[in-house]
DNA sequence: ATTTGGCACTCCCTGCGGAAGAGTGCCAGC
DNA sequence: GCTGGCACTCTTCCGCAGGGAGTGCCAAAT
């Protein structure tokens, strides 16, 4: 009986998971004899290293040389993860324990390093969460301060009471009064909108209606535009990179020093994030396929969360390509899910 | 002819000096007959055994076995940096570059993450700097916003136009004018004057004139207090941690991991730094001095920088024990000055 | 009193060879 | 289609010897 999709007989499939299991569990190429005992199925080395030479053709696994056991490559874990893998949810005490963790910090940015912390506590690996985005923040108020003859403060609050600071150029001095006139005005118009929604009829009424608009709301407008053009709140927090200097497959210096190099750059790792935002559900990378070298000895996990349907950021776990795909999808998935949550009603 | 402080014969110390040059140089340890070349001055490696012999009973050199050269002690490099060391200050062309890069920073924590960024591009070695001090920075103006039925929006602007927020719980709700009222009080009573001055007075009055006070002076009072109390702006900024890497001596996956964790968890590391803060000038601990264990095989340099006279924190360079601290020397203080001097015409 | 050459000694590093172990591929037989 | 047997390949792990670097000490020279 054979899988139509994949043309890769039942039997075959096990033997690629029972595999992987084992080397994921201890890190040595698996030969013959001890996959034969791995699937308790009561075959022969023989038998075994027949198929395996199957598995080998269809490039699901290598070996380091001729005579070490097997080793699955990224194509194998590309098809394990894709149809093989079982994983069960969390148990429940686990998820409480996280939920109380996260119950207790106040602000976002605190709440996304816990998480960024229990992801890499629980997984011995590295956690990685971006900051919740504010595109589709709710505008609560704006409020200006005058420093001094140019410079003027834009304090923005927005849904939950998260406030931002922007500095903002004026061509001339404008009075306490003129600046409340100005938030009085923007905080009417906008008060509950969408921070994105805000910004676009900010831009469509400045087309529009500038012949009709007094100077007042012309120069109301004209801050608040500086204050919403600059929202690009790409970060991210990480946790316990440190863990994934203990697996041996990373303890190159050079290959290591590269890694950290793009942690701390974080350009590249947030473009990758970004890949993942949009992805409804668990995305993972596996070795090369990130498209960055650095990361070809790594695999990536990740699982957007939302608040209000909304997606606002995406959660994740990096480490060694060989890593427990199966225990560390549904704890990422969890995380995900209780972020979301914890950022919600808060 | 001998130093009478230290009762080293001058010829030993050039060879301590010149040893320490060479091991510096190549990290090789360094025998009689290299010594011998080295020094230049026509004597036999056997005549250099003899002194190097006494070097060793004096704890300032020592060797890894029996058949290798010697490898300066961490006394041999206090020695060395104490009494031996000479720095040529840098040529004017660095300074000028280092003072363009910092120039064309606008935020102090920029300058900070610049300066720091210079450190370690310019040393190979990890750079950190940390942030201005605020407690002496002048108070400028207090505004409130009020979000909520308890919670109040505070935001301070201090010299510079640095802006800090801070959330305030209050007992009752205050209204826009009441809040105004008590932002324009604080603003006339503290304005120009230092912060812990203004926590000073703020704390006297509270005491002292408690009774004959309105209960909007006395609001006013109570939220102030909230905003400077938790003024302990200690943290830094670190740059090229992942140089670190590259220096054989640190090669060791456990001691690199030991450090990086130190430098995440920043605690330790802010400890050493403020111990630097008020020494006046370049400090210097050597391995084990720190009297952290994950620093044991590493050096560190720092040097505090100062705002109109004022110490505002301390730039500094994390390298292995081995370093060229003739060459790091005038780099941390360098670095140092150019860092105050953009903080203060800014 | 210092400096020096000589010499024996110690220790590390390298390369070599052989044995053990693990695993493979192939083949013939069931 | 499965299995046992067998020859073969590669890695890993010693042990060992030789070369090299450097030391300490001593007796002789300056």
């Amino acid at each position: 009986m054979t899988d139509k999709k994949t043309d890769l007989p039942d039997r075959a499939q096990l033997m690629l998971r029972s595999l992987i299991d084992r080397y994921v569990r201890d890190g040595q190429p698996v030969g013959s004899r001890t996959l034969a005992r791995e699937l308790g199925m009561d075959l022969s080395p023989a038998t075994i290293r027949n198929v395996m030479s199957d598995l080998e053709a269809l490039g699901f696994i290598s070996s380091p040389h001729t005579s070490a056991g097997r080793v699955p490559t990224v194509q194998g874990y590309r098809f394990f993860v894709d149809t093989l893998l079982t994983v069960q949810p969390l148990d429940s005490h686990s998820i409480e324990k996280m939920r109380l963790e996260l119950s207790l910090k106040a602000t976002p940015k605190n709440l996304v390093e816990s998480a960024s912390g229990l992801l890499s506590g629980i997984t011995h690996m590295a956690g990685v969460v971006t900051l919740p985005s504010h595109a589709h923040a709710l505008f609560k108020r704006v409020e200006f301060l005058a420093l001094s003859e140019s410079r003027v403060l834009a304090i923005l609050v927005t849904g939950e009471d998260e406030v931002q600071n922007r500095m903002l150029k004026t061509d001339k001095k404008l009075s306490a009064s003129e600046l409340q006139q100005a938030s009085n005005y923007l905080n009417a118009m906008f008060a509950g909108k969408d921070l994105t929604e805000v910004r676009a009829t900010l831009l469509r009424e400045m087309q529009e209606t500038r012949s009709t608009m007094n100077s007042m709301m012309l120069t109301a407008m004209r801050m608040a535009d500086q204050v919403l053009e600059s929202n690009q709140d790409e970060d991210y927090v990480m946790a316990g990179q440190t863990n994934l200097m203990e697996f041996q497959e990373l303890c190159d210096i050079d290959k290591l020093r590269k890694l950290f190099d793009a942690f701390n750059q974080k350009r590249d790792i947030l473009h990758l994030l970004d890949q993942c935002i949009h992805s409804q559900g668990i995305q993972i990378f596996i070795g090369e396929e990130s498209g960055y070298q650095m990361l070809d000895e790594c695999s990536m996990v990740t699982a957007p969360y939302s608040v209000d349907g909304k997606v606002m950021g995406v959660v994740g776990v990096i480490g060694p390509t060989r890593m427990a795909y199966n225990r560390v999808i549904p704890i990422v998935d969890a995380t995900a899910r209780l972020l979301g949550a914890a950022l919600n009603h808060k």
